[in-house]
DNA sequence: GTGAAAGCGCTAACAT
DNA sequence: ATGTTAGCGCTTTCAC
């Protein structure tokens, strides 16, 4: 062996150690530097304290690139979300990675931006990089050609926020239909008869379209009209654009509750109504979805349907890397999908619908004072 | 070369092909192959088009893990945040990854949940994945030991939100301390007179700590004296506990504007202020730091100083590949330390203070009519 | 323009 | 309990 072997200096350019570095250092072979971090119990203790000195003293840190390779494993997974910019995707990317660091797993992670064309590469990106399994939100469970692909190639995975009524996928999520159902038979029962509601475009989102079904199926059940939802061309902040909100000048054009298919989408609506001069809930009552942090420190408070998004994130981790052993074990594939409990959370972006007909007794009275300087 | 080698399928399994099987495949050394994904113009026009051929019936996918270890190189950064459940990291991320994307860089990321001690551990593992290099936001960019391994191992690496003072690190931020200047001059500017920081633990927030120097100096350039922050034990979002806020009930006691660290403290403070009572911007001005979009969405709108927060991560991003990019081809290192412009916005959160010193002169009229059933 | 061959760091089967 | 060795998939000289 050259000197060059020992040294971790070459040309004066640090070169980082490998197991052969270590191995000579500690004057034992590679391969009980190798066992030594995998089962630290088949060396014997003093060459064990040899070898963790030669580590230690050449400040080796293993390359996972050769691990990876060696091994046909990464524990690393992979992550696709639409985007970060949503607290909700953002708090569920916190759970799972929150889970993963426990598990000792690494997260790669990839945005969409509701793209449902950028998927593809997405996940071909992270399969190049050999993650060991996918946890995504797609735009459309059903007709993902992305999920496919994953299933005939064998990589775990496990759809967050999606959840697949047809097609048998492993998936958490809260029950989007029920969910937007149990909303809206709240506010039917809060005297609500007008109920529209808002969303994003249905096609990059299929969750949006199941709480779209389940407010016809509250409206319905209840013998009331369904209104034609109001699309918008975003899923998250608006931009001060009011056009989709010119019939809600006309008081008997404009529905008395509004319920909107995200929370972002919701506190937008309710600056844009207040920019046009209406006031939530007096004129208006809206109510979300998702149940996100800051919706709870508004004034009013923003109802909302809850769902735990960090723990949709930590569940779908733990589900993953249970079918990521299961895998390497070679046991079978078993396909879970976990439905998460939803809260319909009441806050003050909502109020009890009184039919306006009758005016005021003391109308006149206050009138009176109301002209006083 | 046994059938195998052709052959995708082992025992009914899978197995991923390998630029070997590619070769085979089409009749070419891998070298070939290899050279196509590199430098296709290297390679024959007829060649390159077998070789595709044959990638295409396979579906040949790259395994970045043999590259990455033969090439030495990852095209991976890593990426290690206090959370992601705050919004401005969130934002940053966003922007980093968008940027990575365009880039053809994947990003592999960690949270430290503003525990200083598991900077490392974070880091740690981002370098055994060789990764090309970092960005992060350290408790303290000042001593950081972290920071410092990364200098002594010529890691590239970029800080977002810290800016470094005394030593000279790659950061990408806004100037905190002239931010907070500029946010509580202008308090004073509208009247306010005692004004008051709220802050997560200085200790894990360098920043918050500038912001703090930024609070003091605003203060005793304009002659006024300045409180004594209230550090309270969180970066987010309150747990309905008001005990930080029990000097408040005296009007006395009482500052007549807040200035919070962050937003998810500002508007945490206002929900908490309301609960006990307190109205805003009546009762007490607030003031926030971070410009997170809900903020504008608030009613009253949250003043707040802007910071570009996805601009921030995809300015990091760019500049941390240029020094990656830099390194690779033996070029000095350059730190460059870029501040970005920051905003005070002014929204109803905030109003002018006066001093509350004359009885207005209708109250006894107005407790007269008080008085009425 | 293409091929042969070495080797990146590591694991695991086999040997002792 | 420890050593020897093959090879994971890829890039990159060095030949021709």
């Amino acid at each position: 062996m050259s000197r060059q072997d020992v040294n971790v200096y070459i040309l004066g350019c640090i070169v980082r150690p490998s197991i052969k570095q270590v191995a000579l250092q500690a004057g034992v072979s590679i391969a009980t530097v190798s066992r030594l971090m995998n089962q630290p119990d088949s060396v014997g203790i003093d060459t064990a304290s040899k070898v963790y000195q030669a580590m230690k003293t050449l400040a080796f840190r293993p390359n996972f690139s050769g691990r990876n390779l060696r091994a046909g494993r990464s524990r690393t997974v992979g992550v696709v979300l639409p985007t970060f910019s949503n607290t909700v995707f953002a708090q569920c990317l916190q759970g799972l990675e929150t889970v993963a660091r426990e598990r000792e797993y690494s997260v790669m992670v990839t945005a969409t931006e509701y793209r449902q064309q950028d998927e593809a590469a997405a996940v071909e990106l992270l399969l190049a990089h050999r993650v060991d399994g996918v946890i995504l939100t797609v735009a459309d469970a059903e007709a993902s050609t992305t999920l496919d692909l994953l299933d005939h190639e064998k990589i775990p995975y496990v759809l967050v926020y999606n959840q697949p009524q047809q097609s048998v996928r492993p998936s958490v999520s809260v029950d989007n239909q029920l969910a937007a159902y149990d909303a809206v038979s709240k506010l039917i029962e809060l005297g609500h008869r007008q109920i529209q509601m808002l969303a994003g475009h249905f096609h990059a989102s299929d969750r949006a379209l199941q709480r779209y079904h389940g407010y016809l199926q509250a409206m319905q059940q209840h013998g009331l009209e369904p209104l034609a939802p109001i699309e918008v061309a975003r899923h998250t902040y608006t931009s001060l654009d009011f056009d989709y909100l010119q019939t809600f000048r006309d008081p008997s054009q404009r529905p008395s509750a509004l319920f909107c298919s995200n929370d972002l989408l919701a506190l937008s609506v309710m600056r844009d109504l207040r920019v046009l001069g209406l006031r939530v809930p007096d004129d208006v009552s809206v109510m979300g979805f998702d149940g996100i942090p800051l919706g709870e420190l508004m004034d009013p408070m923003l109802s909302s349907v809850e769902q735990p998004s960090e723990q949709i994130g930590a569940l779908a981790l733990r589900t993953l890397v249970t079918a990521i052993e299961e895998q390497q074990e070679g046991h079978p594939t078993s396909v879970a999908t976990h439905i998460l409990p939803h809260t319909v959370r009441l806050g003050g972006s909502v109020k009890p619908f009184v039919q306006p007909f009758v005016k005021p007794f003391v109308q006149p009275v206050i009138q009176l004072f109301t002209t006083l300087p």
